[in-house]
RNA sequence: GCGCCCGUAGCUCAACGGACAGAGCAUCGGCCUUCUAAGCCGAGGGUUGGGGGUUCGAUUCCCUCCGGGCGCGCCA
């Protein structure tokens, strides 16, 4: 079923189409209001379309109001200003469509049409442990992935890790010389770590070192059985270890395509986009150029096989894309990366139109960085990039400091879940409630606070929510009303919620979290005065089960918006 | 040199062509014999970096200047 903005949206559209048959008004014909003074929702495109009628907005509305019939939905729309038509929903309405949805598995979502997609992101390098810096991949990437998901397309979600290169050269010489076999296996990518120090440390010593890293390596790239033997162990350590983080964040992938796996696909890619003539060669190396009137000026150069005959990351996302297009027919391929690499993407996906990938779309969804305090890149007081189970195992300790203070009657178990799925749950918020393309600054106060767009807020409001369906002795899942909303809070809240779809499909469409967080934090802080407003357990026996059918309502928003990014809701907390 | 991103309240951030630019924190003032006060209600606080332009309408689009960050052929 349709979000009540929807409805209105077809309303208008069947209106226009009365009113002025040869016109196609482009986008959203009703948005939300920009002020609650001019109601829940608001119509713009008379004033939009004043040019093109030559006609004065206020007329053109008036003509649309003619053919419009609202009359089950909303007040009488009035015509504001020099052409705006606010729209007020009916309680009545709003009741009705609390009680429509409130059972649904979906909430009243419909899927959009399906594609197939497949959402690349994480990718950390495998022979180096997972620091700050992979959060905002991983947890945007995940959240998109549920949410594309759940809007009902085909999502492939693929862990394209850096499971190639130069680094092996070092790691295959520190396994044979340096390695603590022992502490690789308990503790691999601290071991790994310091096993590739050491390397360094001794490459800048030992030309006749340095030398042998770089034959392993060429070893490695042309095959040889014993080399990638030990490759194979440190891939497999690797993934053990990135796999315990994931499990710690909940994170999971349907595909771990590293860069490895493109390896036997690569020389024909480059030999292909040879013959075609969209790459040649130059300076002993492969080079596609962008110097053509159809593609976009400015564009320097994608290096696709360097001179010595090695290929590079671009040519193995080239490779990838082939790949993905041809095994799974996917037709939507999004990359969630930072956005230092817009140029780089910029100039695969144009070559892959180049190549024949016209009908795909590539998106490259892309953030901004993590800052300090001091607004350079987050570091730790010591100057080193922090590392993330340590960071995750911080926020673990934060939120349980905080749960101990405020919560001491509960048990230490009940302590300890509440502080990991608060704790856990703060960080990935605080990341998804920005904006995507923004930098931010770290601050663990303001995301384990429990005022404003955070986390413990909207896990709080589920709390108390949860407190009252277990108090109002029914069953939860048989309230279906009927409502009346009488009160603006109750009033308001419904509204707030019903706006879900509207919310979900906005963040698909656009690769945004912070779309979602804010209609959950709206959600919520909606409740909150509805809370302390409207008593529901001491209410008549009418009211009560109105209050109790919207407190199921909204309890169910909240778990479903927040797990879809990837956040968990307590009973208690 | 070329290109990308950013500049919004004291601080941290929203708003991606719509009406007087919104939150949280901080500051000030109220609310717990009542469903978890980890909360709620209220107040003050802005020439959206400057200047042009497009538009009925610009924080939003274009140009320019200032300030900051980042990328740019053999790393990923």
């Amino acid at each position: 079923m349709n979000s009540p903005r929807k409805q209105l949206d077809e309303r208008f559209a069947r209106a226009f189409a009365a009113a002025f048959p040869d016109l196609e008004p482009e986008g959203d014909l009703v948005v939300a209001a920009s002020n609650p003074q001019h109601g829940d929702y608001q119509c713009n495109q008379a004033l939009a379309l004043a040019r093109q009628l030559k006609s004065r907005p206020r007329d053109i509305a008036a003509k649309v109001l003619k053919q419009l019939d609202v009359t089950d939905l909303c007040e009488a729309p009035e015509i504001a200003g020099p052409g705006f038509v606010n729209l007020t929903l009916r309680p009545g309405f709003l009741a009705q469509q609390v009680a429509e949805r409130v059972g649904d598995p979906r909430l009243g979502v419909d899927p959009a049409p399906a594609r197939t997609l497949v959402i690349d992101y994480s990718s950390p390098n495998a022979a180096k442990p997972m620091h700050v810096g992979h959060i905002r991949s991983t947890v945007i990437g995940d959240a998109l992935a549920r949410t594309l998901r759940f809007v009902g397309h085909q999502v492939i979600a693929d862990n394209h890790l850096g499971d190639w290169g130069t680094q092996f050269g070092q790691l295959i010489v520190g396994w044979r010389d340096f390695a603590d076999h022992d502490a690789l296996a308990k503790r691999p990518m601290e071991e790994i770590k310091r096993v590739y120090q050491a390397v360094k440390e001794r490459e800048e010593q030992d030309p006749a070192f340095k030398e042998r890293v770089r034959q392993e390596l060429v070893a490695l790239q042309g095959g040889a059985p014993e080399q990638t033997a030990i490759w194979e162990e440190l891939i497999a350590l690797s993934r053990r270890y990135s796999e315990n983080i994931y499990q710690r964040l909940g994170v999971q992938f349907d595909v771990w395509h590293g860069e490895s796996f493109y390896n036997s696909m690569l020389a024909e890619v480059v030999t292909d986009l040879e013959n075609r003539g969209i790459a040649r060669e130059d300076q002993g190396a492969v080079v596609v150029f962008f110097d053509t009137p159809t593609d976009p000026p400015n564009l320097k150069p994608l290096l696709i096989r360097k001179s010595d005959g090695a290929y590079l990351y671009g040519t193995t996302d080239l490779a990838a894309i082939k790949y993905r297009v041809d095994t799974w027919n996917a037709d939507l391929l999004v990359y969630v990366t930072d956005g230092r690499q817009q140029d780089h993407f910029k100039q695969v996906f144009q070559t892959a139109r180049k190549w024949g990938y016209t009908q795909q779309s590539l998106e490259h969804v892309w953030f901004g960085t993590i800052q300090g305090e001091d607004r350079k890149p987050y570091k730790t007081r010591e100057g080193d990039t922090p590392d993330l189970l340590a960071l995750l195992d911080e926020a673990e300790e934060r939120a349980l400091a905080i749960v101990r203070e405020k919560q001491p009657h509960l048990s230490p178990e009940l302590q300890q879940r509440v502080a990991r799925v608060v704790g856990l749950g703060a960080v990935k918020y605080f990341d998804l409630s920005q904006a995507r393309t923004s930098d931010y600054v770290f601050s663990w106060d303001k995301m384990l606070a429990m005022n404003g767009n955070t986390a413990p807020y909207m896990q709080y409001a589920f709390v108390r929510i949860n407190s009252i369906l277990e108090k109002c002795g029914i069953d939860p899942a048989t309230l279906c009303g009927p409502l009346t909303l009488d009160d603006p809070a109750e009033r308001s809240l419904a509204r707030a919620a019903l706006e879900l779809g509207d919310a979900i499909e906005e963040t698909a469409a656009t690769y945004r979290p912070n779309v979602l967080t804010t209609f959950l934090y709206e959600v919520a802080s909606q409740f909150s005065t509805f809370y302390e407003r409207c008593p529901v357990l001491a209410a008549d026996e009418a009211v009560r089960t109105s209050r109790l059918t919207l407190c199921r309502l909204v309890a169910r928003t909240l778990e479903l918006g927040l797990s879809l990014l990837g956040i968990e809701t307590l009973p208690r907390m």
